[in-house]
DNA sequence: GAGTTGTCAACTGTCGACAGTTGGCAGTTT
DNA sequence: AAACTGCCAACTGTCGACAGTTGACAACTC
């Protein structure tokens, strides 16, 4: 199990950069200076160093030899290349999902779905942890751990991508339905139809963060 | 000294770690002492350090508090959960390879195929390495980064994994058939068929790996 | 003035040393 | 003899300092 106390420094410093390049705190395509945030953190470099690539090798940061550490700023081409690594896993964890989903599973689905819809009829907008929320919910029916680990990366690197999109009502509601539409396959065991109504949905998702990305 | 590839000291000590834990000169379930690794390496615990942290987000290394890294064995659930998430990427991958593949990689894929033919009908046993071959060419043709860049990392925690499979020759067969009914799906431009023999394929490999793990 | 070369500051890569923690062993107690 | 306690060695976690490299700016040449 991953450590719920992170003891060591370099754990604390991972989970700090890491909120602070997914909030946008240390924006897209700026530098990550080892002396400057060592000294930011309390800490030596060493640690830091360590902290650093590990987010690298989650993609939240990207190496340069001799240069330093940079947070990757979106790009077309990697949201495609993204989007069709994260339709891999979560079509095929859609498909685990529908076969091994406890009932509990689906009650927390659906749960969410509703919170969604509450949410949406309030005025508010739709929230993106909501969102991430379903998703999880999901993977974690699905139960395959190998699955669940290499899908909470991939859509770590959407979250970064995500500055860039707007969130319309209209593809909001799209998403909701997407979701309802997933809980009633997962709900009838039917894995070819939760497969293909998640690649939709992602290809709907794609989509709308590709035209956001150009305006 | 030599001119290596890789300038730092880290990513070297990553390439010869990886060698060494592949090949199992590290056995599975043994620790890697830093301060001992470091001089045989001739580094400082540094790098070391980092080039463990490296491996170990491979997966090819955990990592236990206080305590080092150590090389995972081989576990019945571990091989199941791996393969659902090898299975996710290939098929995929399978897929997308099918609706993309330009002819010289489909001369390519033919090209294993022969070799791995003509390996067996000399009397040789089929290597691993055109195994691995076949499908890294497979990745290639599907022209995803992402997704190669995942299949990668999960065919070497497989082989990793790998010391307890015995090749016998009715897998072997049965796999270079396999192989040769996902060039011809690919070939086809058929990505329904490519997905469904991939899947069938690695569930054949997993459940011989499954076996030989037992015995 | 454009291009080349020399110089420099900033930063990363690396190292050796110290401190804190862990697991095991010896000695003691019941 | 079993269990508990305190000590010890080994190892990891961390730090501050030094060396090598990079990119930028200035001086110089043509």
């Amino acid at each position: 199990m991953t450590p719920p106390l992170h003891l060591s420094l370099a754990g604390q410093a991972v989970d700090v950069l890491r909120e602070q390049v997914l909030t946008g705190e240390i924006p897209p395509g700026s530098r990550v200076n080892e002396v400057e945030v060592a000294q930011k953190l309390g800490i030596s470099r060493g640690p830091l160093r360590e902290a650093i690539r590990h987010l690298a090798s989650e993609g939240l940061l990207t190496l340069v030899p001799h240069r330093g550490a940079f947070v990757p700023d979106a790009d077309a081409d990697e949201v495609r290349a993204l989007f069709e690594l994260r339709t891999a896993l979560e079509c095929a964890a859609a498909e685990l999902a529908a076969s091994r989903r406890t009932d509990v599973d689906l009650v927390r689905l659906q749960e969410v779905c509703a919170e969604s819809r509450r949410n949406y009829r309030a005025g508010q907008p739709f929230p993106y942890r909501l969102d991430l929320a379903f998703h999880q919910t999901l993977i974690d029916a699905a139960r395959s751990p190998r699955i669940a680990e290499q899908v909470r990366l991939v859509q770590q690197r959407v979250v970064l991508l995500r500055s860039a999109l707007d969130d319309d009502p209209p593809h909001q509601h799209a998403s909701m339905d997407d979701h309802d539409e997933l809980v009633k396959a997962v709900a009838d065991g039917d894995a070819a139809a939760a497969s293909t109504v998640m690649r939709r949905h992602l290809s709907r998702v794609c989509a709308q963060m590709l035209t956001s990305l150009n305006h």
